[in-house]
DNA sequence: GGCTTGTATCTACTAGTGTCAATATAGGCC
DNA sequence: GGCCTATATTGACACTAGTAGATACAAGCC
């Protein structure tokens, strides 16, 4: 299971346990379609926001589904969502798929977990 | 559910349901913390390849949840493999991070999936 | 106040996925 | 050939996550 005589002992331990699993963790609000969606339908806004009325209606899905993948991407830090009289406006954070980005950059370079 | 009032119809539907899907899937393959490492693992070898012996060892896992996990890699193409007598080697495959990677930048720019 | 609408949360169901033990396959060596 | 090692596959299990109905909360309007 070590590698007795294969090859030498390279593996510089590139990724560690808690960084992996924090990246893993982001990449996988974005493993879903219908947060991808969501996603572009926000960031592909002119404006810069969307009211969450618009967003029900063109995925298919039903009004509480789509709350809570809106949850997950504003738990995640890639959307903000702010009350405006009766209804809610979602925007996107480019900073967060930026720090994604780059993670697939380096290629695996770390630090664009969700810090904080 | 479809804004009456709200908001115009703004929505140019930026990611159709197909894209979406094929997105979600590819990042769906990176959101698995072992195989995050498993591609850091690769893809960081000075050689640019390694055998898979020496991928069992640090990620304290079994060998058949590697070799699940390295076929995932494989069939998403983000590795290859070469037989080489008794052992198997893997190389990353840099450009299917890099079009990940683009799929990130306009935001959600579509056509990164696994087209073949 | 009560009514209506928009959105979030709770709850339960279901499908998917990571995991490992057991087994199969492939290649080298005797 | 038989034996040993390296890797893949199968099967079963547990846990996670997407989904929708029911419900709760919030805000505007009467």
């Amino acid at each position: 299971m070590d590698g007795p005589a294969c090859c030498p002992a390279v593996l510089a331990a590139p990724l560690d346990e808690g960084e992996a699993a924090l990246l893993a963790e982001a990449f996988g609000v974005l493993a879903d379609p219908i947060r991808l969606r969501l996603l572009s339908l926000i960031a592909g806004q002119p404006s810069g926001e969307v009211c969450a009325c618009e967003l029900a209606g063109p995925l298919a899905r039903s009004q509480p589904t789509v709350s809570h993948h809106l949850k997950v991407l504003f738990e995640a830090g890639l959307v903000t969502r702010q009350r405006r009289g009766t209804w809610i406006w979602y925007r996107a954070v480019p900073e967060r798929l930026e720090a994604l980005r780059q993670a697939l950059t380096a290629p695996l370079s770390a630090g664009a977990g969700q810090p904080g």
